[in-house]
DNA sequence: CATAAAATTTTCGTTTTCGAACATTTTCTA
DNA sequence: TAGAAAATGTTCGAAAACGAAAATTTTATG
């Protein structure tokens, strides 16, 4: 194997592992401590590692691995699925609002496959996903940083938020009612939420299974103001009557 | 099989593979290992390809840095240190300013040891660290954020700033000439750490050794609007003198 | 805190790979 | 088909990668 797929190999296997030492890697290239060192020196200079004693561990981009981003392994597979179809219905250079979820964050990673998309969120991990592509113009939401999730929140939030007019909204939310009603835990994040829903051409609503028999106290809006709602699972019946009556696109996976 | 069509297969068997050997390649096309570097050659200065020792890799299995993720490894140690003597500085309780740069990433990482802090910052990654405290008030202000680095900039952004009234203000910058003029490289950058300078009581600038010489172009403002300069590193006597001039206090670790 | 063990850096010689220059063959075109 | 242009092959000094051993630093342990 060649210095430069030595280099890659290692860079993916010290991610995934977490930490490996000289030996382990010296096992796996066959290739003498020494030559190892120098693969994980030039690494650590290039700061795709992390230089320890004894061998290398990833770098964790200070915006991952908070203890909030575990809750986002839950349903993972469900918030991917509708994630990806999510970043279907959004064209390139599109202007889009996405506010707080774990599922929008995926939304997020997926809409990097996009160009020229202008981003404006109060979810600081979308923004921070957003802005590794130079093309996309992304404006983050100034106000109270919410320390479970990341969320911006609150009133300074909502004006700010209303001073544009996009293409779309992506919107996660904590609970949806049979009736229609879509809720949330914080009356500040409704704000913002409300405030995104009125200022964008095409509400898509995004959410997982989990959602429709959940508890949470604040009503945000109601079904009748969603254009799109793409989910995992089939809906209760009497929702599904709402969201026929008001022209709902229901998008199951 | 011609040059044309080899060159295109090449590009789509490296694609495929991740990497090839020009060994590989020299016995699949049955050309001399100097043919196959003339075209790899030709196919990396068109960027279809990324050149190595011994081979080429695909564009997307590149280990390149981003400059972003080099430079938070550089001077990692002394960054470290800085930080770690920023935040004995700060007591519980203070408000602060945190503007951008790798350094203040790191003094975010330490300030998690304290209590009661209200942070206002224009840095998402200083943000996303701070919030994971439940006891802290983290406020980010609003804008675009910049692709390189999550800084948030622009003239709202200082607006926003221009709100509130904090102890202290943790400031990263670019250039230090020796005259005492701290410098930026961008003039957006320049109009938020202005704000901080102004409305914060005790302003604190971090920088390592490595920002004496460095040229920078927008100057961002100078020595004697700061109270305390923490450094790896003795500062250039005529800086030095600077200082003392104007009643900064200087903290060599 | 002193000592031993482990890991690392440094230095140096060997092997592999590279690139430039020139020779030869193939392809194109008038 | 003659001549030019492009592609390929050959040769050789330079550069890069590698391994081995010595010198140095870091870490563990009594």
């Amino acid at each position: 194997m060649k210095q430069a797929q030595r280099l890659y190999d290692i860079v993916n296997v010290v991610k995934e592992q977490g930490y490996m030492t000289i030996e382990e890697l010296t096992k796996r290239y066959e290739v003498t401590p020494q030559t190892l060192r120098r693969d994980l020196n030039t690494l650590a200079d290039k700061g795709k590692i992390k230089r320890h004693h004894g061998g290398a561990a990833s770098i964790e981009s200070s915006i991952e691995n908070t203890p909030y981003q575990q809750r986002k392994a839950e349903n993972q597979n469900a918030k991917l699925a509708i994630a990806k179809r999510v970043a279907q219905l959004i064209p390139n250079n599109a202007s889009l609002f996405i506010n707080i979820g774990t599922t929008n964050e995926i939304v997020a990673e997926q809409l990097l496959q996009h160009q020229g998309l202008t981003v404006v969120t109060n979810n600081i991990y979308a923004a921070s996903i957003l802005s590794q592509k130079q093309d996309f113009s992304v404006i983050i939401a100034g106000g109270e940083v919410r320390f479970q999730d990341g969320g911006i929140i609150g009133e300074a939030t909502r004006d700010f938020i209303q001073q544009f007019r996009m293409d779309f909204s992506i919107l996660g939310i904590s609970g949806i009612e049979s009736n229609g009603a879509l809720l949330d835990f914080d009356f500040r994040e409704v704000k913002v939420s409300q405030a995104m829903l009125a200022h964008a051409q095409h509400n898509i609503l995004v959410a997982d299974g989990s959602k429709f028999h959940r508890q949470a106290m604040v009503e945000q809006a109601h079904m009748s103001q969603i254009n799109t709602f793409v989910c995992d699972r089939e809906a209760p019946s009497e929702l599904m009557s709402v969201m026929k009556q008001n022209d709902v696109r229901f998008i199951k996976i």
